[in-house]
DNA sequence: AAACTGACTAATA
DNA sequence: CTATTAGCCAGTT
């Protein structure tokens, strides 16, 4: 099991998803190369994946490089991630689709990162 | 050690 | 817009 010793991989990631901050989200390959491991996106998701319940790692705050819940294989897993990010205020297009050019976070606006107006 | 797998991505068609 | 291909690389079997 992971929990126990966490690579310095996946510590690296767990911090750069926390830097996700509320109302923003980030892609996988962006939390890749913020955690210093450029082209790393999938091990972004085994990552995040080993997560255990009720960890202080935002995890729905990542979604795949097209605005898309990346989930598969869970049960109702995609619509809770959804739901979590609706309720941080980043809502999903009809098609399900979120847009990153409004949501997606950058490292450098630390200052001003909370949700966007509208 | 070799093969398989996957919460990815970018490039084509 | 969707579908396919190829590249990717750590974790698991």
């Amino acid at each position: 099991m992971v929990e126990r010793d966490l690579s310095p991989a996946y510590r690296a990631i767990y911090a750069a998803v926390r830097r996700i901050p509320r109302g923003r989200v980030a892609t996988y390959g962006q939390i890749a190369a913020l955690a210093g491991r450029p082209r790393h996106a999938r091990q972004v998701g085994y990552a995040l994946h080993a997560l255990r319940p009720g960890s202080d790692v935002p995890w729905h705050r990542v979604i795949n490089g097209r605005g898309e819940i990346s989930l598969r294989g869970y049960d109702g897993a995609a619509e809770r991630q959804r739901r979590l990010l609706a309720r941080e205020g980043v809502r999903c297009e009809a098609s399900g689709r979120i847009p990153l050019e409004r949501y997606q976070w950058s490292p450098r606006l630390r200052a001003n990162d909370s949700a966007i107006t509208g």
